[in-house]
DNA sequence: GATGAAATACGCCATCC
DNA sequence: GGATGGCGTATTTCATC
């Protein structure tokens, strides 16, 4: 964090606030932070443009959308070089039904999560997509049976 | 997904506009999906009623946050009766740390993300608060060291 | 589902503290 | 850096077709 990116309370509020409602209104905003609305308009404004507020969005309900069935999946690669890590985070980022990829550390693994609608439909994702991704050597899946806490913003 | 669950072409093409800006106006949305106002704002508070828009949230960067560091932990429990889990669930869902917590099949674990400022952060939360969580007999840590996609609205 | 009008709320700006 | 007030407009809502 460089001193361009310090924020003050006042602006945690307001990224509090709008986490948890991206369509509060300038006004409203200023009456939960005790601010007028000119400040506050401009402190948001500086928070986007700042990148901290990377933009808004709606969170959809995974299981209202046929999309209830998360895996985790660890993968190994055959080739660890910078070259062969980098083409397959590409080809990871292309991929919709992988919702989360972090390479891990100890052995260049990956771990990645992945949505589907069910087992079957896991089973041709992991088969036609994941096993398919370049350089992969091997894959073990974890299948989750309930989701305690979730999060995500699917995107269609 | 039952009867009054479904949602057709024009209900998709609005959610993934949604999805990726919370705050297009009725009109542009309208014009997107090639329909008038009328039936599109019907639509978007029908999807909202229905539970398949959960809310609309900012987006925030965790590395200006100072967040940046993200682990995997697969916790054990000693006692996986349904009454333990329900405490397990409950507590772990307390957790700020804590972004996503699954029951994996095959063993009654769980693995749980962590999002916190560093390494030394991470022990913390790991010391005074994971390990800490009812019923939790062991646990093994895995580090992000990249994040190659990544899917978090910070919740401050 | 389309159209159009009316009421409102919103963001922006100029001014002042 | 923050407060106040007014102006212009964009947005939603509603009545009508």
């Amino acid at each position: 964090m460089s001193d361009m990116d310090t924020i003050d309370a006042v602006d945690r509020k307001i990224l509090s606030a709008l986490t948890q409602n991206a369509r509060l209104p300038i006004v409203e905003l200023a009456r939960r932070v005790g601010l007028s609305k000119t400040p506050v308009a401009a402190r948001v404004r500086a928070l986007e443009e700042r990148g901290i507020i990377r933009g808004y969005r709606a969170i959809l309900a995974p299981e209202k959308l046929d999309l209830s069935h998360v895996a985790y999946v660890e993968v190994k690669l055959m080739d660890t070089r910078q070259a062969a890590l980098s083409e397959f985070n590409d080809a990871a980022r292309a991929v919709p039904e992988i919702e989360e990829c972090y390479m891990i550390a100890g052995g260049f693994d990956y771990l990645v999560k992945v949505r589907s609608r069910d087992i079957a439909d896991y089973r041709r994702v992991l088969g036609e997509t994941i096993s398919t991704l370049p350089h992969v050597s091997s894959t073990s899946t974890y299948i989750a049976m309930e989701a305690v806490v979730e999060q995500s913003y699917l995107t269609l």
